[in-house]
DNA sequence: TGCAAAATAGCACGACCGTACTATTTATGC
DNA sequence: GCATAAATAGTACGGTCGTGCTATTTTGCA
């Protein structure tokens, strides 16, 4: 929802009516820790993050790390919402300049290719995160299936309007398409980062093709 | 490939030309601590797995258990060894009593859809090994990835068999099959278990019948 | 420039981990 | 039944973890 970056603007004019000033420099060292540790948890995932590899990373000491988050379950959320906010950047917003129809759902489903691509080496939080907390209760947890809940939830409303816009058979069941693309994106990374398959992407794109295939166009 | 069940008969005829008898008592104690293992990394993930909590569930000291396997990695090895020997026994071979083409498809397909529901409440160690193991090479990531690959090898076959008997149309890419298949099998997963969506199983066999349509009888 | 507050570091704690090493118990073959 | 070997338990070590507590440094504002 906002996708200002405030690390951006460290040097303003000084003007401006101070508010939350005091924590500026705060604010700027844990955003370097998230990004870090968004780093980290990529790549061994949310539950292998640790605050001791953190801090070495960031070549701070542990207690310094920890006094931003007050808990590791704290600094997990914040990894996710980070991610969440890279993922809605990357993916979301760019294909909301396309009309909406069939060209959106084609231009979110490439975006997400694009971004789960790049994902075959750096790893995703979504889909580990996903297996490490599926049996998990609790707010990482919580935090995790909402992030996910609304880019689906996203991807769904763009089929609906598709439908509306007589780009899909009157009879396509929208939950139904984003279950299948869902599902290709899923075995593209099953397939290409796990397993080492090559032409994973390809056959990710033919499967969407074949999709459309089934419930494109009247 | 050996389907025998060796503590289904504890109390034999005592006749026997003995050979490893002497083994006798431990590899029972042996496959009991691998059951329970593998209830607990089904649950848990394969990287949950900690000799203690395993000699807390076994009733067994923790040097009891370790014991058995010298090491922590060789212990995860014959949990996935179990795991593929179980699925195997479930998913692969009742399917090859099926006439081979279509219905065998349709049969692996099924058993399939059969395990993976069970496992929306107890967990799939493919699935989650896959996640945990991507990027952390070693025997473990080699016997998960080397048994998944046996796995989707033989759903391979069974696609090119049923192209060969003409019950697909000439230009299917079997690869393709499969990977749109497991693409079914994952997302299923993933929003029946973590997402808790209702009617994900629905979606995967409605899936499985847009790709017969796609690919099937010409 | 000094002072309060924020940010960071230092240190210690209890808990759990995998795994040596040794002792004890239990099962097996003569 | 007894000797022997296998199976299991006991104990200890070094390591990492999250986190509480206190000290020190750095920052931002008067």
């Amino acid at each position: 929802m906002n996708p200002s970056n405030p690390s951006a603007a460290p040097e303003r004019t000084g003007l401006r009516s101070n508010g939350a000033r005091a924590l500026q420099k705060g604010q700027q060292t844990k955003q370097a820790i998230i990004d870090a540790a968004l780093g980290l948890a990529e790549q061994i995932g949310l539950e292998g993050l640790s605050i001791g590899a953190l801090a070495e990373v960031t070549r701070m000491s542990k207690s310094g790390v920890f006094a931003h988050f007050g808990s590791r379950e704290e600094l997990q959320i914040s990894v996710i919402r980070e991610y969440f906010q890279r993922f809605s950047n990357e993916v979301f917003f760019p294909a909301m300049n396309a009309p909406r129809g069939l060209p959106r759902v084609r231009a979110l489903f490439a975006n997400w290719m694009k971004r789960v691509a790049i994902e075959i080496q750096s790893g995703c939080i979504f889909i580990s995160g996903a297996v490490e907390f599926d049996d998990r209760p609790g707010p990482v947890r919580d935090a995790l299936a909402s992030s996910v809940q609304t880019w689906l939830a996203a991807m769904h409303r763009a089929v609906v309007l598709a439908k509306q816009e007589g780009h899909l058979v009157p009879d396509a069941d929208e939950a139904q398409v984003v279950f299948e693309i869902h599902g290709l994106i899923l075995a593209l990374h099953y397939e290409a980062r796990f397993l080492k398959h090559p032409g994973a992407i390809e056959r990710a794109h033919t499967g969407f093709e074949n999709i459309l295939l089934r419930y494109g166009h009247p």
